[in-house]
DNA sequence: TTCTATACCTCCAAATCTTAGGTATTATTT
DNA sequence: AAATAATACCTAAGATTTGGAGGTATAGAA
């Protein structure tokens, strides 16, 4: 498997609001699995990334949080907060929209 | 103008190393206007983050570097060496495959 | 003469990430 | 039965990267 993160730098937060908003709620196991799968095994999350940005985002008050016990393990679901939605879509537009700038200057002759 | 620099974390290294494989020498202001005017004024790359890029690219082996003053300034031309070019090639590669994931996160429906 | 643009640089602080550990349960393999 | 893998959470230390603020200096325009 390629360790390949080098891209996730810096837009990790909008990566789980990305993920968040496209389902009620995750929990953080279950986040670094998606990620994986998404990217054909080939990325992957780390824990000691995903968790520090998780409880940030909490402590920002973008998500909430529900602990439950399933088949003997706590999971701590994490959901998107209303002012959450609204801060996702701000900060996936602008993630999109760096991305479209990278591409151009990487690929000059075939984007945008 | 916006100062959206998000997506350049981490990556500022490998977008020197692509804006030089594609000519024969650039110098540090050079860079810095270039990404601006690819990305329409909208990302800008700053010198507390360039220069000292660009020196650890050198102390890499991966450019070289030539002064020369010109109108009376003094400008510090750098350009790939031949370990340079491999590796510009690979991080470059890397950088769109890690693109490409990125997109399949941010919309799952449209990429790839 | 003062400001803007050009052109280089460094230092400090903040943010982010990796690595490496830790705990605990369940399921699978040996 | 014991060991390993998978699930599930967590933190701490250190490295890396970046942004912001500052510094120096020249040329040209206002």
């Amino acid at each position: 498997m390629n360790q390949n993160n080098s891209i996730l730098k810096g837009s990790l937060a909008t990566i789980i609001l990305k993920l968040l908003a496209e389902r009620e709620r995750m929990y953080g196991y279950e986040i670094t699995q998606k990620v994986k799968q998404i990217t054909n095994e080939e990325m992957q999350i780390t824990e000691g990334a995903l968790y520090p940005a998780l409880h940030k985002l909490e402590a920002e008050g973008l998500v909430t949080t529900e602990t439950e016990i399933v088949e003997g393990r706590a999971r701590k679901y994490y959901s998107l907060t209303k002012e959450g939605k609204t801060e996702a879509a701000s900060r996936i537009e602008e993630l999109i929209s760096s991305l479209k700038h990278l591409q151009n200057i990487l690929n000059p002759q075939f984007s945008i």
